[in-house]
DNA sequence: TTGAAAGCGCTAACAT
DNA sequence: ATGTTAGCGCTTTCAA
C-alpha cells in the first residue's frame, strides 16, 4: 500500500529499457537515440518521475545545494541580499541551505560541519571565523566570503573606498569640516575599511575626523554612540551602518540635538527602515541584490571548475543615496 | 593525492571492527560494549570522521533537513520567523532548506518538487498553493502551514480575532467611532480573518466599519490605500499590516492628514520599523520568534512520529503595541 | 546506441 | 555483542 514515487527502474521497465538509459536520458542525452529518448520522456512523464537528488547525489557529490551562512538573520540588511542568492540559485536550479549562525561561533562551527557535506560550496555572508579559518575551509569546498576580503579566498564586496569617499565629499560640500566616525563591531571588516578609506578621504578633503566606538551595529549601539558624541560633538557623523544611524539620531534627538539641523548623519546600506525614519537618512546604498547573486553566481562558477583566479575581490559600486538627514552646516557653532 | 573525507569504513578498519558496528556505535550506542564504543569514538574523532549526511539518508530518508518555504523573503516580517525557525531546527540538529519562492506559484512548486525529497518535512511560511494543493503535499510529507488555516494540516497561526479586537478596542477608547479597514492582498488568509474579526469586533463595541482594497502588502500598498481613504475619510485606520499602515501614514501627511492629530493608525506585525518611523507605530504584534519555532518545533513533532491530531491550528497570542499613531479624536470633525 | 555490473557511504535485517 | 549481507536510487565504467 505504500505509494512510493517511481524510481528510475520504474521508468525503465515500463520504457523496456535498462536503467542506465534512462540515468542518460535525462544526463546526458546526446548518448541515447532520440526515439528511446523520447519514448522515456514519455514514461517518465506519465508516472511522475522524479530523480532522487540524494541518491544522485551519492555517487558523483553532486547534490545541488549550496549553504548560505549568515550570523544573524535578524538583520534587515540580509533579506535583499538572501533574495538575489535565491535567485541566482533557482536561476542554476540549485537549493540554498540556511545557516543562521545566531551570532555564535560554536553554533556556526556546528552548522557549517553538518551542512558542509551535503552541499557543493559555501557562500559565507557574515562569519566569526577567523580568516585562517575561512581558508582551512576553502580547501574543501568552494567557498565565497561576501562583505569581508580574505587572501586567497573569492570574494565579493562592495566598494566602501568609494562609498566613504562620496559620503565624505557630500559632508564637505555641506560645509562640514569635522566628522565623527561612529564605529560598528571590532570584528568587522567592512568597519575597518570604512575607518581606513574615510581616513584617507579625509586628508585629500581636508576635514578632520576622530573615530568613536566600537559599537554593536545595532540601534542600541547607535545610543551608545550618541553618548559618547555629546561629549564632544563635531557638526556631522558617519555611522557604521544605518541601524547605528538610526540609534543615534533618536538618542541626539532625545539630547536636544537636531538632525540634520545640528548634526548631519550618514549610515550605511540603505535597509528597508532607511527611507521611513524621520528624517530620511542619508546613506551609502549598497547593491544588495547584486551582492546576493554575484557571491551565488561566482560560486557556481568555481563549482563549475572555474578557475578561482577570481582570487581577488569582487567590488560591487556603492553609491550614495542623498535623503534628509543631512544639511548644510549651520552657522551657529557646535 | 585526494585528500577524501574517512569514510565508516576507514573507522572500522583502524578499530578493528565491522563497518555495522560503528554505525550503531553512533547511532544505538546501547547495542555496543562499551569499550568498543569508546574505542570506536577515539578512532572516529583521531581521523576526523563525519558521517556523510547524504549516505546516512539514503538508506532510511532520513535527511535530518527540513524547508522553510517564503513567498517573499524580501518582506521584513519574516526574519524573526526564519530566526525561531533556525533555533528549534538547530536544537534538533536539524538544517533548513530555504525556498523563497519569489511570489511566483511556478518558482514555488519547482522549488517546492525539487525540495521535497531532499527534506523530512516543510513550513509552509506563506504560500501561492490552494488549500487542496496544499493537503495534497500533506499526504507525502509532514507540512505544518504558518499564518493560515487549512483543514486537515496542522497549522501554527496568531490570534488574530483577539489581536483585532484588542486594536477595536483601543480606538474605540480613544473615541473613534468610524473605522476603515486598509486591507491586504485578496488571497491573504490573514487579510479575510481580519476584517472578519473586525466586523464582529465593531459589532459588539458599535463602531462602524468599512474596508477599501485590496492593496499590495506594501508600503507603496499604503499609497494606494491612502488615496481610496481620503475620498471617504474616517478618524482612525486599521491596516492590514505595518508596510500598508507606513505607506499610509505617508501618503496621509502629503495630502495634509496628520496622524495622529487627523486621523489614528493601526498596523499588524509590529515588524523592525516599526518603532522606527515617525510616528511610532501602534500595532498588533504577533510573536514572530514564537511562530517560526512552534512551527518547526510542532512539524519535528510530527516528523517524529506525532499523531497530527495537531490538526488543529497552534494559535499564538498577539499584542497590542500602543505607540504614537493612535490618539483620541481630535473635536474636530473630519 | 544500449546493457550489465560495480559501486557511492551508510543502515538494517539476519546470523552468529 | 558483533559480523555478514543486502540493499537505498542513481551514475558510470566497461562490454557488447
Amino acid at each position: 500500500m505504500a505509494d512510493q514515487p517511481p524510481t528510475i527502474y520504474d521508468v525503465a521497465r515500463v520504457a523496456g529499457v535498462a536503467a542506465s538509459t534512462v540515468s542518460r536520458a535525462f544526463a546526458r542525452p546526446g548518448l541515447v537515440s532520440s526515439a528511446t529518448a523520447e519514448r522515456i520522456r514519455q514514461v517518465a512523464a506519465e508516472l511522475g518521475y522524479r530523480a532522487n537528488p540524494l541518491a544522485r547525489a551519492l555517487p558523483n557529490g553532486r547534490t545541488s545545494m549550496i549553504a548560505l551562512a549568515i550570523s544573524d538573520i535578524t538583520n534587515p540588511f540580509y533579506n535583499e541580499i538572501i533574495r538575489g542568492a535565491q535567485v541566482a540559485a533557482t536561476e542554476a536550479r540549485y537549493t540554498i541551505l540556511l545557516a543562521d549562525t545566531q551570532e555564535s561561533g560554536v553554533v556556526e562551527r556546528e552548522a557549517l560541519d553538518r551542512a558542509m557535506a551535503s552541499v557543493e560550496g559555501i557562500v559565507l555572508a557574515t562569519t566569526r571565523m577567523s580568516d585562517s579559518a575561512i581558508r582551512v575551509m576553502a580547501k574543501q569546498r568552494p567557498v565565497i566570503v561576501l562583505n569581508r576580503a580574505v587572501s586567497d579566498v573569492p570574494s565579493v564586496v562592495t566598494d566602501n573606498p568609494r562609498g566613504v569617499r562620496r559620503a565624505a565629499e557630500h559632508l564637505a560640500e555641506l560645509g562640514h569640516r569635522r566628522i565623527t566616525y561612529a564605529a560598528g563591531p571590532e570584528a568587522s571588516w567592512a568597519d575597518g575599511i570604512r575607518w581606513r578609506s574615510l581616513r584617507e578621504a579625509a586628508m585629500e578633503l581636508e576635514l578632520q575626523v576622530r573615530r568613536i566606538g566600537p559599537h554593536a551595529p545595532t540601534v542600541a549601539g547607535g545610543a551608545e554612540a550618541a553618548a559618547a558624541f555629546v561629549r564632544n560633538p563635531t557638526t556631522a557623523v558617519i555611522a557604521y551602518n544605518d541601524r547605528v544611524a538610526i540609534g543615534l539620531i533618536r538618542a541626539l534627538n532625545a539630547e536636544g540635538f537636531a538632525v540634520p539641523g545640528d548634526v548631519s548623519v550618514v549610515g550605511f546600506d540603505n535597509i528597508f527602515a532607511a527611507d521611513l525614519v524621520t528624517p530620511p537618512l542619508t546613506t551609502v546604498a549598497a547593491p544588495l541584490h547584486a551582492m546576493g547573486w554575484t557571491a551565488v553566481h561566482n560560486l557556481l562558477a568555481l563549482i563549475g571548475g572555474a578557475s578561482s583566479r577570481a582570487t581577488e575581490a569582487v567590488s560591487l559600486p556603492s553609491h550614495l543615496v542623498v535623503r534628509a538627514s543631512t544639511a548644510r552646516r549651520s552657522r551657529k557653532r557646535r
